[in-house]
Parts: C-alpha cells; structure tokens; sequence
DNA sequence: TAGTATATACCCTTTTTGAGGTATATTTAA
DNA sequence: TTAAATATACCTCAAAAAGGGTATATACTA
C-alpha cells in the first residue's frame, strides 16, 4: 500500500533529484516532496502531510543534528532517516540519541535504501554502517573528552582557546591533545585530522 | 535524436543511480552504463560503444584528473564531463588541461545537467561555476610557488619536509607559509585548511 | 567495595609555527 | 628594456605544539 509520504532534504539538487526519480516508482511512496534546506525542509513539513523525512544531516544552513531532534520533537509521528556522506561515528549514536530512525551513507545501494524505507515504515529501524571503517574505528577508541578537544582543534582553536571554552587549564587540554596524537599514531595536528576524518571521528 | 551513450562514473551509488534514473529519459540519451571505480569505468568503455562519461573526479581507487586524461587519450571522440562536490579552482583548470569538456559540481540543478549534455554532445563546452564562490576566489590570489606550498600543507608536511622536498630552504618555506596565513588572513594551520577549501584551492 | 578508566593539572625540553622585519636574484609582463 | 612580481633566504622573538614524564581526584564498573 501507498502510505509513505516523504520529504528528501539534500542541499544538492543532483542528488536530491536523482534520489527522487529513484524512489518514485517505489510501491510504498505515495507523494514526494524536496527540499535544499534545513529552513525549506521545516515549511515543507508544514504545508505537506509528511511522515518519513530523508535527511542529509551536512547541510549548510543548519545542523543536521538539531534538525532532526527538532522534526522529531515537533512531529513525533515523522520517522527522520539520517542520509551522510560519512560514516560518522558520533553522527550515528547523536541520530539515535536524537530520535532517528535510521542512517544512510550516500554509498548505500538503491535496493539498501529500498530495504531501509520499507523497515522503517513498517515501525523498524535501520542503520547503515560500513563494516570495515567500523573495524578501523574501534582500533581506535577516544573518550568522551577527547572527542570533544578533538572537535575543537578541528574547529581551528588553540589549546588556549579550547581551555577557555571548556573552563579548563590549557595544561589538560595539551594532555589530552598528546593523547590524542598518540592514539592516532600521528605527530601533527594536519595528520592528525586527516586520520580522524578517514576512520569517522570527523566529517 | 538520441545519440548519446552514456557512461556515469560515481563511487555512491545513491548517486549513481539517482543520476541515471534522472537521465533515464532525456530524449537525447540511447544508452545509460554505470561504474563505481575508475577500474569498472575503464571496463565498461571496452565493453561498450561510450561516448560520453560523467566521471566524478574524487573516486577512490584514483586519481579523477588522470583517468579523464586516460580516457581522452585512448578514446579521443569521447566527451569527458567531470562531476564535483568540490568548486577546486585548481581541479577546474587541470580537468580543461587534460581534454575534458565540461565540470559540473554535485549542486548542479537538473536542467543545468541537462542543458551540458546537450551542449556538449554538439561540440561545445559547459563549465559549472559558483559564481559566489568565484568572487571568493578572486579575492584571494596565491602565486605558483604559494599553492605548491599550500598543498603540500594540507598533506601533513611539516616546513622541513616540505624543504627537502622542494629543494630549497626551510625559512624560504616558512616565508611562504607567512604569506599564505597573511592572504588567507588566518593565525593557524587548521583555519588555514579551512579557508582554502571554503574558497576552493583545496578539496 | 576494590580496581580501573578518565579527566584533571603539573614538570621539563625540543621542535615547529607564527609575527615582525629585510634583502636579493630571477621571472614575468608592460 | 625597465618596472613589477615572484621566489629565494636570512634575522629576531614569541607563541604554540609536540614528546617525555608524574600525580591525583573523580567516575565508572566488575
């Protein structure tokens, strides 16, 4: 039966429509709607009586992540499925955290998204992980504070900065810093961020 | 008439197949193959009378810049369009340097994938460019030496490995170096990065 | 509750970057 | 063929990052 009502979020407009023109003949999708924007997305949901939102959370004008816990919080009823380019593990566990009901990587397979629809729909969940970057990642495992310095540098702070910022000394920030660099078997910050990026700590 | 064999290169095949469900049926296209590597690609034009490539030059298995000089170079009556995320100034020339014919970024609309096919299947050529974006670029202009330094940055390279790679003196590096963080009007590495890819000197 | 993991903060030292200059061949373009 | 731009190299100094520890309170967990 013809009962899903989607909205696909993409802020480009060839993966938007491709994605479109690949699941409009599916047999569960009775209208579908786009949109290029987090701001878009939220009118759109207004207008239309959407239940299944396809969301790619790197959008440029908001957070991919607020925006799901605010579709979510408004419409408990719409199920939000993360689609990214990344296999972000802190993406993942906030999609979960934050009401998802599933996470797409952009490298998944039509009839995966297919699968993925029809699951969700029926009240499942499904979430896409790449198994081999799964396996890189737990090789490397970072607590919950170094994550955090680690989103840090990657936003261009300084150790003094990022300090300021968590209310620290910028003696632990520099520790966890090291740690962190040890942990990922590298010696600069541009090393570094290219490792963190490449096994899922960063988009 | 439709006279355009189709071969779309792209490693998602959300996209992939998004593109050729969108392509499907444009009067002007006979044939629509897929490949999701550079291997594959290479495969399929053996195998298959191609004309034209839509090739997504960040494939992984290699370098985009080199497989469309490769196929160009085999396959002269092929027209090459590369297929972007990234507004790379510096991809932008290279792709016109090694026979392409067209560059479109992944926020092309349909119609502006359709109006480059067409174009491009009569002899001319379509180059997608922010016009945003560009202005950006202009704004900042960095010399031969500058960019080579710059890139070798985002590699990882510290000033004395980038010195001994280039043959000449760390502090000349680091004169570079000063420069650059002075055009880009940064106070580190990481913002540095940052801004190149924001204005599209990097990818 | 005992043991482990984590977050915190400090020590010392070296290397690398960043900020302010100057100077001079060598290219490039007018 | 000059003038301007570029690539080269140097100086000094400050700040930040990296490499090597140690130490302790707090939180988690077995």
């Amino acid at each position: 039966m013809k009962n899903v009502h989607l909205l696909i979020v993409d802020d480009h407009p060839m993966v938007l429509e491709g994605l479109a023109s690949l699941l409009a003949n599916h047999e569960m999708i009775a209208t579908i709607n786009t949109a290029i924007s987090g701001k878009e997305a939220l009118s759109k949901l207004i207008q239309y009586p959407i239940n299944m939102v396809l969301l790619d959370i790197n959008l440029p004008d908001v957070n991919g992540i607020d925006l799901c816990a605010k579709i979510t919080d408004i419409y408990p009823n719409i199920k939000v499925v993360a689609v990214s380019s990344f296999n972000n593990k802190s993406f993942f566990q906030k999609i979960i955290d934050h009401g998802g009901k599933g996470y797409l990587l952009k490298n998944s397979t039509k009839s995966e998204i297919f699968y993925a629809i029809e699951h969700i729909q029926f009240g499942g969940t499904y979430f896409s992980i790449d198994v081999e970057k799964a396996q890189n990642q737990s090789k490397i495992l970072l607590t919950r504070r170094e994550i955090d310095i680690l989103e840090n540098i990657s936003e261009g702070l300084s150790n003094q900065q990022i300090a300021e910022k968590l209310f620290i000394s910028v003696l632990t920030v520099n520790t966890h810093r090291k740690t962190i660099l040890a942990k990922f078997d590298v010696g600069n910050t541009v090393m570094l961020l290219k490792k963190a990026k490449e096994v899922g700590y960063l988009s």
